[in-house]
DNA sequence: ATTAAATACATGTATATACACGCAAAATAA
DNA sequence: TTATTTTGCGTGTATATACATGTATTTAAT
């Protein structure tokens, strides 16, 4: 569907303009279909995204600073996202001995599971629905990072 | 900045997985910057969407469903922005006398003033911020929509 | 005409986002 | 060593997101 059908709109100032709200209704299409998926393994996007982290360590441990500052939406609560895994057992939080200001979080035996899992639902539903070649995977990711180039 | 340094990850599994995590990060960055303009004028993203939703026709009315429809964030609770748009005496509800199942709503005379000035700042922003040219914009645009392609 | 279904909106709940504040521990300065 | 500042985390508040449910009104079916 086209950016104007979405929204119902056709009045763009220029271009830029109507790039901007298509990065925001593209990221807003592409959470809702993920949320989807994700919702049949009872996780959240941002869950999802906190034990993918902790995986990128595993067996290491992470305290609640180093997932902060690897999130994709870096103003996450990170403690009260770790707080609904730790109820369902997903991973488990100690504090540090080296640090006592640390909470260190580990993913558990069956977080693993679950996110192995979930990321193979992940995997195919990106194959499966993202009509891009790799080039012009490649050139999006450049335009991207251009439209953050004044990034603060 | 490039993805690799703001989510502090190097593993992508391809180009289209790069490009997912970097569509999501965006419109992060993106709403997060307007936010802070938007902040000097009490709105929030999602109100100064729905202002200028109600503009676009003004001055006709529209009804909650119309708005909800042209939203960027299809799942936005509209009838609660309304809430905070109405305290702040921005727009006004009506039930409509034809379909009195429907609330009308129209943006007064003081939102209209907040909202010309609160566009002048976002367009100002995306000319200073977003270094893309024209050209480029389109490009991106293209990618988006396919992006979306098999959208649901 | 009466009943059933659909529609438009409001409201409730759980989680997330954005941001402020507070406490305890650690690092630094005096 | 003591005092001050910084850091890491938890918690509180307002708003938003995602979804389910409730209520009144309208439309359609019988």
């Amino acid at each position: 569907m086209k950016l104007e059908q979405a929204i119902q709109s056709t009045r763009f100032k220029n271009e830029t303009h109507k790039a901007s709200l298509n990065i925001l209704y593209t990221a807003w299409w592409l959470k809702t279909t993920m949320s989807k998926s994700l919702k049949e393994y009872g996780l959240t996007h941002e869950q999802y995204n906190v034990l993918r982290i902790l995986k990128g360590k595993y067996p290491d441990q992470m305290c609640v600073r180093d997932i902060a500052c690897r999130m994709i939406e870096k103003n996450s609560n990170v403690p009260r996202i770790i707080d609904r895994l730790e109820i369902k057992k997903l991973v488990v939080r100690t504090t540090s001995q080296l640090d006592k200001r640390e909470t260190v979080i580990t993913i558990t035996a069956g977080g693993l599971v679950l996110l192995q899992a979930t990321t193979v639902s992940m995997e195919t539903l990106f194959d499966q629905t993202l009509e891009l070649s790799e080039n012009d995977a490649k050139t999006l990711n450049l335009l991207l990072e251009k439209v953050r180039e004044k990034e603060s």
